[in-house]
RNA sequence: CGCGGGGUGGAGCAGCCAGGUAGCUCGUCAGGCUCAUAACCUGAAGGUCGCAGGUUCAAAUCCUGCCCCCGUAACCA
């Protein structure tokens, strides 16, 4: 079984290009893998609890719960509008989520691996959090902009985390992939080193915080964060599940996760000291650590999209002027897998118009007329063959095969570089064996059936491949091609001979009509 | 000397881990074609791969030093 997980997006906000990136190639890896035949369960969703959305929610005067409701019902919209194909869904609130927590929790708490203390340190009452050194200013003052700051003691209940560093900086020196793409691993063993000696706090008191889950032994206390949103990756995977009509997936079957789909922000501490640390504290073996797959971060002209920059990019609105298409294709298409790109609305128009329009579109469209203008449209296998057809097969072969390699190192812009080549040989095939002029000669009858039919072939193919990262346009492919049946193949069924002799193909529709940049934006 | 990433033809990037004729897309220039979404195909110009050393038969790729840019510094989820 291929698991695949996304982080669950905190709702105090709107999703902005970065959420949309993370769960349109986490769902490009997911459907490529039901492509390749695997079982496939992909899940996303989003933590809901927390201070900042109990904090915005009070500030907005409603109930935190019906806050967060109404963030999560803004991603879920979202989602949907960009075709996600997740088979679960990680709400924190969740009852099935609740219950994991506290069973983890206590069982942890027996094993000794939590304890309280107190600690006293500088609080600001306005932001309701303790404040370090570093949020002092140059003159080593808290600014005005924490408010009243005051000396505050506080028990709260930690994880043993310093336990487990000497297994983690084994684990992750042992592994070679535990974190892809490979060049992240480095901060993650420098940050190992220092996580050494510091325990984790795990909880609130409840008057601070109460828009969390509660501590089973402790109920003057709320867990908050590293024992909630992480843990969705097991608690909706089934973990612990003892109830068949929760209508929760077989962990053992799942478990461990193929890729933790990430963004480099949480990578350290979050996913690669805080979450297998605790795996490994609630008894899981080195085997069954699941592998982080880390992403980069989509800046706009060079700088860090932020609130204060005023440079948010809306994907939904994006979807809307662009369509969802051309907006998946560039997330996908435009960014080196782990590092970071600029976002750059020509590009996304330019990458549409020239590889989907001018390079696949065209293709299709002037494979199809060509069909429907000499030969009604029907494939026909003549038996004839040539060195320009046994070329454009070896392209193929070549083409699928780099297609795999790179999909199956999540290479996801290599993988359509691959495709692209492709495409480039059978649009340069047809400039060679001009059907045109064959169409022209009776005698050539039997080379125009092959080139037609290898040009068919093709887009049949294209539409195949194509359909992890943009499945309504393969599916228009399909439809235009008269050939649903190609919905239902595998990797290993993409041999040559998809279309069947005498197969009738439909008319040509521009798949990808050609888009144009906006004035002014 | 906190940590990490980056500096490759006009633009944007890949290649670097596992050294071996510098690759892709766009743009520019010149041709060709006409089935096709003014799409397609061919060819050309354009790079001392941030700088300086070193290792090697061979370095964009490994090592050392330096310069510049970005992110981050961890109970702030």
């Amino acid at each position: 079984m291929f698991y695949l997980t996304t982080a669950i997006d905190y709702t105090n906000g709107a999703p902005h290009i970065g959420h949309a990136y993370e769960k349109v190639w986490a769902d490009v890896i997911a459907r490529y893998h039901r492509l390749r035949g695997d079982d496939v369960f992909f899940l996303t969703g989003v933590d809901q609890h927390g201070q900042k959305v109990e904090q915005t929610a009070r500030r907005h005067g409603v109930d935190p719960r019906e806050f967060s409701a109404r963030n999560t019902a803004r991603f879920t919209a979202l989602w949907t509008k960009l075709g996600l194909s997740h088979d679960g869904w990680a709400a924190t609130t969740d009852e099935r989520h609740r219950r994991c927590v506290q069973q983890i929790l206590t069982r942890l708490h027996a094993a000794g691996q939590l304890y309280k203390k107190s600690y006293r340190g500088h609080y600001s009452v306005r932001q309701e959090q303790f404040l370090s050194d570093k949020d002092r200013n140059a003159d080593g003052e808290f600014g005005p902009e924490w408010g009243e700051v005051t000396e505050l003691e506080e028990d709260n209940w930690y994880f043993r985390l310093s336990d487990h560093a000497g297994w983690l900086r084994d684990y992750f020196t042992g592994r070679d992939d535990a974190v892809l793409p490979a060049f992240r691993k480095a901060e993650v063993l420098n940050a190992i080193d220092r996580a050494a000696d510091t325990d984790l706090c795990i909880s609130r008191p409840r008057e601070r915080l109460a828009w969390g889950i509660e501590i089973p032994f402790d109920p003057d206390f709320v867990t908050y964060v590293w024992f909630d949103a992480l843990i969705n990756y097991i608690s909706f995977a089934g973990y612990l599940n003892t109830d068949p009509a929760a209508g929760l997936p077989d962990f053992a079957s799942l478990w461990p996760a193929d890729a933790h789909v990430i963004g480099k922000d949480i990578l350290v501490p979050a996913h690669s000291i805080y979450w297998p640390a605790m795996l490994h504290a609630m008894g899981f073996e080195d085997a069954a650590m699941p592998r982080l797959l880390v992403h980069g971060w989509w800046n706009i002209k060079g700088e860090k999209m932020s609130k204060t920059l005023g440079n948010i990019i809306d994907p939904d609105q994006l979807a809307d002027t662009f369509g969802v298409d051309a907006l998946r294709y560039y997330l996908v298409r435009d960014i080196s897998p782990g590092r970071d790109a600029d976002f750059d609305l020509a590009r996304l128009v330019m990458l549409h118009n020239t590889e989907l329009a001018n390079n696949l579109g065209n293709l299709c469209n002037r494979a199809l007329n060509m069909a429907q203008r000499y030969r009604q449209g029907t494939v026909r296998h003549t038996g004839h063959d040539d060195d320009e057809c046994r070329t454009l097969r070896a392209a193929h072969a070549t083409a699928l095969a780099a297609y795999r390699r790179a999909m199956d190192a999540f290479e996801t812009d290599a993988a359509l570089a691959a495709l692209l080549g492709f495409l480039d040989a059978a649009n340069g095939f047809a400039e060679r064996t001009r059907p045109w002029e064959l169409a022209k000669d009776p005698a050539q009858a039997a080379r125009l059936d092959a080139v037609l039919a290898h040009l068919l072939e093709s887009v049949a193919h294209a539409a195949v491949l194509i359909s992890p990262v943009l499945p309504t346009a393969a599916a228009s492919i399909r439809d235009q091609l008269g050939a649903p049946f190609l919905a239902n193949l595998h990797l290993p069924d993409l041999r040559w001979g998809l279309l069947p002799d005498g197969h009738p193909t439909r008319k040509p529709q521009p798949v990808f009509p050609r888009l144009e940049l906006p004035a002014q934006t």
